[in-house]
DNA sequence: CGCTAAGTGGAAACGGACTCCGATTCCAGA
DNA sequence: TCTGGAATCGGAGTCCGTTTCCACTTAGCG
């Protein structure tokens, strides 16, 4: 079944090209900047985008997937030694949303079409590693016993769209949902 | 400096049948409706639609008005009695979101341009709305001490997006976020 | 009744995403 | 090394929705 072919190099080179400049220019600028910009600042015609991406969507949220990787990271190895993790995830998501205009466009697009779809391996290694800060957190008796991965993607949204209304409300925003998830002293 | 005029009275007519077809599209269809069918939909050339709105955004905000007067009342009404004012106030919000596609577009448009324009009297209105509220829950013993009308403005917002994403998790959200109102229990 | 400025409608300009296809480039095999 | 043709390139052109423009219509004053 593997009738993949190893694609040609300059096809390659172009591809990479494209994706770095629009990883810097969404970045920048967010994701209002337009294809054909981005071609010229790839070095590369309009054309060439669209064969490496089905459509603009494709591209913010292939620029955004490397992102999602490196936050990933950080849940792993800063979310899961002492104090809360869940915390300390939010709010490095809140900045670098804040840094990157573009990333909080992919993660809006995310949205929607949720769950089920089969979401690139970004998305997986995310929910793992969300998952382990859950138990990790729920284990010291920092959260709420009911809280799901899905609720911090829910809320990974929110703060997503909070950003983007760059009133800088983002942090009081997650420290009202912060308390909303600890867990209930009765 | 009153150089207001009375609109001439067909103008005036218009202006209404094109508010009202776009009240009905838009909360049926959401605000991706165009505007010529708008204009079909009233009778009326496209030319007319922008004689009496300056763009788009101007229509949806228009259509929605008339929802967040409906919201204010409801909020003067029904949230000062006994019982958690907020929470009553922020789950009609949410069904009323559920319900008028075209309204959380609405307030989507309403948020990034925050505070200091010069928002219509709709706004005002449910701001004092929203602080009676407060103090109501307030003195009742049922709300944080530092809640603002700000803070019930940002989430709904984030409400406004949830329940764009169709998902129907919007009632988990309020859940969260409504715990993390209640006071602290020390 | 005119007269005139407000109001109307819809054709055309505009803007941006996306498609198409002739020209170009890579590379497997001879 | 050379070559055939498949893969890729590029950008002019299509498509589609918003917005503008203006010749024409009409309300309503004198």
């Amino acid at each position: 079944m593997s009738t993949e072919r190893r694609p040609r190099a300059d096809a390659e080179r172009n591809r990479a090209r494209v994706l770095e400049a629009a990883r810097t220019l969404f970045a920048e600028r967010g994701d209002e900047v337009q294809l054909p910009e981005i071609a010229r600042a790839a070095g590369v015609g309009v054309g060439t985008v669209y064969r490496h991406f089905p459509d603009r969507r494709a591209l913010v949220e292939a620029a955004a997937e490397q992102r999602f990787a490196e936050i990933e990271r950080y849940a792993r190895t800063r979310c899961l030694g002492e104090g809360p993790g869940l915390e300390r995830y939010l709010r490095h998501v809140g900045n670098v949303l804040a840094r990157d205009r573009g990333l909080s466009a992919a993660v809006e697009a995310a949205r929607g079409s949720a769950g089920s779809e089969p979401r690139g391996d970004a998305r997986a290694g995310l929910e793992s590693a969300v998952a382990q800060v859950l138990d990790h957190d729920r284990a010291a008796g920092l959260l709420r016993e009911d809280c799901t991965v899905g609720d911090v993607f829910l809320l990974v949204g929110c703060l997503s769209s909070v950003v983007r209304t760059g009133s800088g409300d983002w942090r009081r925003f997650l420290d009202l949902v912060l308390d909303g998830l600890r867990p209930r002293t009765a």
